[in-house]
DNA sequence: ATCACTTGTGGGAGCGCTCCCACGGTACCT
DNA sequence: AGGTACCGTGGGAGCGCTCCCACAAGTGAT
């Protein structure tokens, strides 16, 4: 006779109780089973998890969520609109790492975009709720409240790119410092001395790093560093664009340009065409991020490699780890955490 | 004194109970004051608000869960890997769509990929354990069997393009079919005659609408429909480019194409440009999707106009009307809602 | 004065799970 | 033989909420 039983009021789906009761155990056991427990024998288990299987048993979450006070959800925040989000291959690149290596877990990802004040407080507001056990945090201003938010609150969280070098929360980043030095002297290898630099935001410390990076190689290399061949930009083509319009009305005799993103090249490149200067006779031209951008770029974009989707693997880990370590209130991270991973340069036609 | 007596297990958050006890009422009327119900004094919800606002309440979600039997967050899914997702300007534009609807809710989006088994698994094993109330679907396949466990898990849904005429779903949709005819007789406006068509993956409903929008707009303008004009594509870019040159080779005299999306668009533009074809006034190019592509495109390509964000909203709407119809377990919806949403001619000088 | 209804309120029961204590059984020491 | 340890197990208590019944107080018709 088909179970139809008890009845309760989710709709008829089992209980751990009804998994027992058919199993001829007690709750305690079964719950353990389905924790995967050490501590069962492995007949108790062999039978329950027969009566599982029977009954098409699923734990509810909820249930043990409130039991647990966990929820086995971790969010992914970023702090861009949708657009910005979608524009960026940084981002892809990123959700493609953290989903890759969730997916060994039981563990739901949440994306999150707090891009403007109201998302912002709509964030702030399912923190406090503590409905996720931990955060990635991808691409944070300097000036961002978020992280203190998360200290203070007591949720572990990993931050992509350090706000500052005294960064509190654990990080994961690539070297900024090493792969703008690299771009550079890339550059000076190929005989290019009048080398100007489209920065991205300076709010965001790894786009102050690179700008470090391209001061010293210039200057290492004995080369003075010309402020007027140094102009922000924001991450954005348009941005990219108007940077390089700026540049070459200050500097029309640069010869070569390191941006600080492959979006931000393209752009600059559409600039240079339009000026009539040749890609890379007149002007070379190095990226960063090596997305996808660069490879399709006429002509093929020479740019800094960043381990993208391998800085969301190391950023999941690390969050793993920190939620992990929690659970058993231990003595809490004294030692704060920075990984800083190598990057590569990708020499391409246009340099 | 400031608050710190009770100590509970989450982190010394304030319960339901504690607040009641601040305002000196009972739980049952804090709960109320939270839910908004209008059978509480005004007197009393003023001073609920305010030992919630000192002690900083916010309610539990997890025991809100178990206690109602919901969850207050509905999916997002997307049968696709993320690398199409993001490729695809229609999922991002889609989830503009939904994103917005969504702000003034207190719904939670969660985004699920479910390109390969593995993930649909899981899927299937997360939609078992009913942790959604509700499922957008988008872009489904013919085959898939998605839509029929949703619909024997009793989970209200959505989907956003009927799998056939006869589709069970609620569903939105564009109008496939009237956008294509719009399409072709631009061309046929145009003087053009020996139009082909790029279609979508077949399996696809809408795709065969345009194919049949396709044959009949050429038919009733008194045109023989040549089926060596019709080459199957995949939506990729990759595979508007293979479909073009199928075409070239089959048909070297074609001139005009209409193509089913935009991304297959630009594919074709890519062959055309290597075969020395020159747009238009070799052969005229039309899209689907109106994306941002089109507009970037060089030239600008003619496209039908599809009003996906309003797609989105509009899946929204109705999901939650489902939601909340299936509440109080009414007499569960006979009629089945099937919105089309009308698509409009872009005009620019691809054509 | 009585009844019938409505409105606002309190609090018990219960959602399905985890945590943890207690208990019987076995194994191995003294 | 008794003592000690550990293993596998059962089940009570409790997580923080919603649901709903009960009840007091008010309102108006009879």
């Amino acid at each position: 006779m088909a179970s139809h039983g008890a009845r309760n009021r989710s709709g008829g789906r089992p209980t751990l109780e009804e998994v027992a009761a058919r199993a001829g155990v007690g709750r305690g056991t079964v719950s353990r089973v389905i924790n995967g427990s050490p501590r069962v024998s492995d007949a108790t288990r062999a039978a329950v998890e027969a009566a599982v299987a029977e009954l098409g048993y699923v734990p509810n979450t909820a249930a043990r969520a409130l039991a647990a006070n966990r929820t086995d959800a971790i969010a992914l925040v970023v702090p861009e609109s949708e657009t910005r989000f979608f524009a960026e291959p940084y981002f892809s690149d990123m959700l493609k790492g953290v989903g890759a290596e969730l997916s060994d877990t039981e563990m739901q990802l949440l994306l999150i975009f707090a891009g403007n004040d109201r998302e912002r407080r709509r964030l702030a507001q399912y923190l406090a709720a503590h409905r996720v056990d931990g955060v990635l945090l991808v691409s944070v201003h300097a000036d961002d409240p978020l992280p203190d938010l998360l200290a203070q609150l007591e949720i572990p969280a990993v931050i992509s790119g350090p706000r500052s070098a005294a960064e509190t929360l654990t990080s994961v980043d690539s070297d900024n410092y090493g792969g703008a030095r690299s771009a550079v002297e890339h550059l000076l290898d190929r005989g290019r001395t009048r080398i100007a630099h489209i920065t991205g935001r300076l709010d965001v410390y790894g786009a102050q790093r690179r700008v470090d990076g391209y001061r010293d190689a210039l200057r290492d290399a004995g080369h003075p560093v010309d402020d007027l061949l140094i102009e922000p930009g924001d991450f954005t083509e348009e941005g990219g664009s108007r940077a390089m319009r700026n540049l070459l009305e200050r500097r029309p005799d640069l010869d070569a340009a390191f941006a600080g993103s492959d979006v931000m090249a393209a752009g600059a490149r559409q600039t240079l065409r339009e000026a009539g200067r040749r890609i890379p006779q007149d002007v070379a031209l190095v990226g960063y991020d090596d997305s996808a951008i660069a490879r399709h770029m006429d002509p093929p974009l020479t740019s800094v490699r960043q381990p993208i989707e391998e800085m969301g693997r190391r950023m999941l880990d690390l969050l793993l780890a920190e939620i992990a370590d929690r659970r058993p209130a231990v003595s809490r991270g004294l030692e704060r955490r920075q990984v800083v991973l190598a990057t590569e340069l990708v020499a391409r036609a246009s340099s």
